[in-house]
DNA sequence: TGCACAGATGCGATCTGGCCGCAACAGGGA
DNA sequence: TCCCTGTTGCGGCCAGATCGCATCTGTGCA
């Protein structure tokens, strides 16, 4: 956390109520979170804080490698912090979120990377597909 | 495409000019085009189409399993034909799309099953990453 | 062939997620 | 403490997509 504020400042950044505040609840929240969400817990605490900041501080803590956001599914995308990230997998049938580490994606990457020459971010769009629950469901409807 | 028409009769649903000019436009296409870029195809040979009843037309089709639709990175979402599927890597560097065989996530498929479960689908939601030329282009800048 | 009805369409309004410009405000170095 | 520049609140705006409603049109049936 020191650190983070210690890097916006060394990148000409200052370190504002707003911003110690997001990132308390960045700390804090396991992520997944949207941006409509982390206002909603920053204004708990200070509740003239503009979801237009949020949005705002996101970004430059997204520039500076802190946070970064998926797209789950169709809906608003979330924020988690890098050093949390992780894979993501959503069921169509249930919408459930599935995480996964990334290690997962090992496999994939080397024959992406040796087929294709490209370096995949597995943590940045999540996979979509059905739960065990679900792809069971499926099976019995039409077997 | 006469199979699709009669999928859509069998299913209580009418065969319209505007479905059926649809209908060759995605023929015709090769995949990754948009609502509006359908849109604008359609209405070269029908003006009077508008971009709401394409909306409505590709669910229908979608929920018939004749199309579906997939999020290349940020934008408007794109459709193709269900039978021409395959997989994207979107470069966050220059935007490009490749398009890679379903075949390349098998691996991954059977331990995402394995491990939790989960029935990938690949074809849904692109996977961001850097192509070779940015991912080279990177390494230099921060080796 | 003509009729009736349910499904499809055109149109505009609306919704959501996200971004922008601008004037006012506030860190933090000197 | 002062000043400069980065940041914020606010409202407006944008794109992508969906919805309600009156009207129209396939299609089964007589």
């Amino acid at each position: 956390m020191d650190q983070v504020l210690a890097l916006l400042r060394a990148g000409g950044g200052r370190v504002t109520s707003s911003r110690r505040i997001l990132l308390e609840v960045l700390f804090d929240a396991d992520g997944h979170l949207t941006a409509e969400e982390l206002a909603e817990a920053v204004q708990a605490r200070a509740p003239d804080i503009h979801l237009s900041t949020i949005y705002r501080n996101l970004d430059e803590l997204q520039r500076l490698g802190v946070v970064l956001h998926s797209h789950l599914g169709h809906g608003p995308a979330t924020y988690q912090l890098a050093a949390n990230a992780h894979a993501h997998f959503i069921c169509e049938g249930c919408g459930a979120v599935v995480e996964a580490p990334v290690r997962l994606f090992s496999g994939l990457a080397r024959s992406v990377k040796s087929d294709l020459g490209f370096v995949i971010d597995p943590r940045h769009f999540a996979i979509l597909g059905r739960c065990s629950a679900c792809a069971q469901e499926s099976r019995r409807h039409r077997p």
